[in-house]
DNA sequence: TGTTGCATGTAAGGGGTTACATGATTGA
DNA sequence: TCAATCATGTAACCCCTTACATGCAACA
C-alpha cells in the first residue's frame, strides 16, 4: 500500500489528473518515487472507491474524460495516521552496491568503468539538485511547515547528501579495482 | 531477474544450502539485500534447472532431503556478464524520505519523532559496521581482488557512507521540524 | 506527414511478502 | 516440556514493469 501514500501525498498538495501525477514521478519526484500510469490509473480508482479521492471529469483530448482527483476528508485522515506511525525499514536492495559485493567474480577494469560512469551521473545529479535548492529557497516558503515546499526541501536535502556520500564512494572505488587491476595484470 | 544474481553471488564464494543463503540475507548481507526463504528454495531450484547450479543432496535433519548448492562454469559465465552489463539505476523508494516530502500534510511533533528514532538506529548500525570493518581488515583479505573480502569491505564502506550522510540529516530534519513545531505552538 | 504531448485505460508476467506446513535435534 | 535451530517446501496475494491499445492537437 505504498504507491497509495504516494498519491495521497501529491493529490493533497493540489488536485491532480493521473497524468499530472504520472509527469510528477517523471520529473521532480523521480529521487523520491516511480511509478507508471499503468499502476498509477487503477490505483486512483481503487482510493476513489475506497473514498480517500474523489474526482471530477472534463472533456479531455483523447477518447476518453479527463478525470481531476482531489483528496477527502478521510484521505487526509490516512495521511495522518501513516505519517505518525513507526516506520519500518526495508532493506535498500541497491544493485550497484550488489556488484560491488561481488567484485572477487568481476573482471576489475570492466567493473571500474562502471562506477566510474556513475560518479558522472552523480555530479550531473548534484548540479540538478543545486538549482532545484535554490529556486525553492528563492520562492519564501521553506520555513513554513505547512507549505508544500518545507517538505520538498528535507527530501532534497538527502538527495544531496546521500548523492555527496556516494560520489567519494564511487571515485575510491574505481581506484581500488584500477588498483586491483593494475596489480593483477603485473602479477600474471 | 535479481534475486538470481544475489544468489550467484552468494554461491560463487562458496557452496551454500538455501538455509545459509536465508541466514546471510539476514545476518551480514541486510545491508544490502533480503529475500524470504519461500523465494529462495523455488528460485535455486530454478537456477539448478537453467544450468547455472548443481546440488548435491545429503541426509537432513527434517522429513526432506538437505540440498548443498555450487556454480558451474554456466553460472560462472551469467555472473561475470552481468557485472560488466550497464547499471541502470532505479528510483529509490525509501519510505523515509518520502515521509519528509509530505512534511506539510503531518503533525510536526510527531514526525519528529519518527527521524530521532532513526538516527539512534543508524547510530547503532554505524557501530555495527565499525566491528565488520576491523574484522574484515584484519583478515588480511582486503587488498586481494579475487577474495570475497575485497568486495565485501567496499560494499560495508557504501553502508558506512550513506549511514554517516543520513545521520546528520536526519538531525537536521528533527531540528526544523521541532522549530517548525515550537513556531507552530507560539503561534496557535 | 510524422513526431511529440496530452490523456486514459487493460493484460500478461515477474518479483516479493505473508502465511501454511512438516519434523528432527539441542538446550533451558 | 517448551522454545529455538536446522532444513525444505507450497499457496495466496500484493506490487510493479512491460507491452498493447486508443485518439486528438500542435508543430516541424
Amino acid at each position: 500500500m505504498r504507491l497509495r501514500h504516494v498519491l495521497l501525498v501529491l493529490i493533497a498538495e493540489r488536485p491532480h489528473t493521473g497524468y499530472d501525477v504520472t509527469q510528477r514521478m517523471r520529473q521532480t519526484m523521480s529521487m523520491i518515487w516511480s511509478a507508471h500510469h499503468s499502476q498509477i490509473y487503477p490505483e486512483l480508482s481503487a482510493m476513489e472507491a475506497d473514498g480517500l479521492l474523489t474526482s471530477e471529469a472534463s472533456a479531455g483530448p483523447g477518447p476518453r474524460e479527463k478525470k481531476t482527483y482531489a483528496v477527502t476528508d478521510a484521505g487526509r485522515r490516512e495521511l495522518r495516521t501513516w505519517l505518525g506511525s513507526p516506520y519500518r525499514p526495508k532493506a535498500p536492495k541497491d544493485e550497484l552496491v550488489l556488484r560491488a559485493f561481488a567484485a572477487a567474480s568481476a573482471d576489475p577494469a570492466e567493473l571500474a568503468a562502471v562506477y566510474e560512469e556513475e560518479a558522472a551521473q552523480i555530479q550531473g545529479r548534484l548540479a540538478r539538485y543545486a538549482a532545484i535548492r535554490a529556486e525553492l529557497e528563492a520562492s519564501g516558503h521553506t520555513d513554513d511547515p505547512t507549505h508544500p515546499a518545507f517538505g520538498h526541501l528535507l527530501s532534497l536535502l538527502h538527495g544531496i547528501a546521500v548523492a555527496e556520500a556516494r560520489l567519494p564512494w564511487c571515485l575510491d572505488t574505481v581506484r581500488r579495482l584500477r588498483a586491483a587491476a593494475d596489480g593483477g595484470d603485473l602479477v600474471t
